[in-house]
DNA sequence: AGTAAGTGGGAATGCGCTTTCCAAGATATA
DNA sequence: TATATCTTGGAAAGCGCATTCCCACTTACT
């Protein structure tokens, strides 16, 4: 049903050895003439050489592991957009598994990878700040196999990968708040277990003390654009009064629960900023169509996937750990009103 | 360095063959105290089986090819999520391809999953109207090794799949909207070398027919966000005059596209919808948090993605291709002013 | 002409696992 | 007790390919 090799090299009246050395790029190659009558006979016979008997054979599968939280979100997918890009003439393959945020789902994804004899897996999503015992040790087995690990966001300790600056970036966008007269802030927050929305939030504690302030409040939520638009909404209920006494500024985790905020805002009958300012994270590509323009903190994440695919590909010298800082990006979403 | 199968049969003092039926859900499973010993050997070392060895060995390799345009593209991120949930608890791995949208990438991508023995591929992305020939070839060879292919889209005859009739659907959007009071519509095409954008286009000119209109014009463009916004900064420039008459209505091609016109729109100075509506197509996730919110034809993406996956994995009874219906959603951005 | 060095192709081995096929022991039936 | 029927574990043969040797043969040089 299927042709192999030896079938190739039969049609051609040559050995395996020699077929081999002409399709698969060997560091000899046969005499031209020989390797024309070769890939003729592949082309006759519509050869496809079996990838997993090569890499068994070759003792490496031409594959890499893409981890993301949820691909639908397009944090994530810009990344996985940039991780292909960067991978693109390599001659890997992506192997996908997008874990809705399930610890388990991700180990999973680490065990198969780790079968599939991956050559590096690219983790992307935030780590939590009690359950990564699991998935640091699965990662250490996989790097003691011989995987590379290029990490995302917080690189666990002695993996390659980028270290957002999401503590100094949230500061920084706080510092700039501020001095656009900014003073009544509401933290969005997200899951606090997610390392990222610790930093985070760290992060705008640190520019608010700087500036002698605190937090109106601090909404937990899910790191969603629902968990946003439901923190939101409930907040704005409890709060009527707070919001009437004058511009709040709500600074979300990240853009997906910025939007949310803001839908919940509009919904609750409120203007953006005048009532309500909102200012996200990450930079999505959508933000730049909203009306008004949403603040954020911009993220290369599309670089970020490429360059975590060039360190995995050991192009990017050997500096372990990249640190992106995001930069604050002030839109209309924060005008201050008074 | 990397523990075998072997290695766990020694440690456990059975036969390669018993330590196999123990740890991979054989059909004959040993004596549970045999078991128990292969379980604890391959514990205590830290065995993980060789998927490229046992791919090899089951001549299956446990894996599914997905094949999208473009994955950080909301419409295909999406899909690309429905098909992992439906994946889920099947033990299937998938490999994924994002082509940004060049045929000769995607037949790459076919090659590879063809040599990695894929059990099928999820083909999401729409055919072109003359370069489908080489497509369509390689699409019939990994069938006829025996793959399933169930595209999402435009089903290639004799393939699995989605059909998404976007020119009924079009043609309802269209309807609704005359129903309104739109007369004056202008048609943002995108590629028209696309069977998605020319399908679509058909069902916009069939609705206008039916009302007995014709557009005011059609342009050509790229079919993303920036090519939205470049053909229709375009057009404004270029028919000021046909806008100041009065309202005119954007027929656009996907929502990427419509989000591009809106700000092109904007950045003219001119209202939405007052001066120009706008419609797309899809209703991916971030449209609802639009201000206005945008008219739109709604795709169930993310199922439709389960859907594939469920229909690769044979889950679908035998009906080959099932028909995706549209359904328009009016919003703000097409409310008719007079 | 004779030897050394180089070339080019093939036989054979092994990558790590699954799966027949066998053989031996256990149990059952007459 | 002797024969037939299950069970169970192991030996061995692949799965399809890359690659190391090895050998026959050229070419270069003295």
């Amino acid at each position: 049903m299927v042709v192999r090799l030896a079938d190739v090299a039969r049609e051609a009246g040559v050995s395996p050895a020699t077929a081999s050395r002409v399709l698969n790029g060997s560091s000899r190659s046969p005499a031209e003439a020989i390797a024309e009558k070769v890939r003729g006979a592949a082309e006759r016979l519509g050869y496809f050489p079996n990838a997993q008997a090569q890499a068994l054979a070759r003792s490496s599968a031409g594959l890499v592991g893409l981890i993301v939280h949820d691909i639908a979100d397009p944090y994530f997918s810009s990344i996985a957009h940039g991780v292909q890009h960067g991978l693109k003439g390599s001659g890997l393959r992506v192997m996908l598994s997008s874990t809705d945020r399930d610890g388990e789902t991700e180990m999973e994804a680490v065990r198969a990878f780790m079968s599939y004899r991956t050559e590096g897996i690219v983790l992307a999503g935030s780590r939590t700040v009690d359950g990564d015992e699991h998935l640091a040790a699965a990662v250490e087995t996989y790097r003691k196999n011989g995987g590379r690990v290029v990490m995302i966001g917080q690189p666990l300790p002695g993996t390659l990968g980028l270290r957002v600056d999401n503590r100094g970036s949230a500061a920084e966008l706080v510092r700039q708040l501020v001095a656009l007269g900014h003073r009544r802030f509401v933290i969005l927050s997200g899951d606090m277990n997610l390392v990222t929305v610790g930093d985070r939030h760290a992060g705008i504690l640190e520019g608010l003390a700087e500036a002698g302030l605190e937090p109106l409040a601090v909404l937990p939520g899910i790191f969603t654009r629902d968990g946003g638009l439901e923190a939101m909404t409930e907040y704005l209920e409890s709060a009527k009064g707070e919001v009437a006494r004058g511009q709040v500024c709500v600074l979300a985790a990240n853009d997906v629960m910025a939007l949310g905020a803001l839908t919940a805002v509009r919904r609750a009958g409120l203007r953006v900023p005048q009532d309500v300012a909102v200012a996200g994270f990450d930079d999505i590509a959508t933000l730049e169509d909203m009306v008004p323009s949403v603040t954020t903190v911009r993220l290369p994440l599309d670089a970020m996937g490429e360059q975590a695919a060039r360190m995995l590909l050991g192009e990017e010298g050997e500096e372990a750990i990249q640190v992106v800082e995001g930069e604050p990006v002030l839109r209309e979403s924060t005008a201050f009103c008074l």
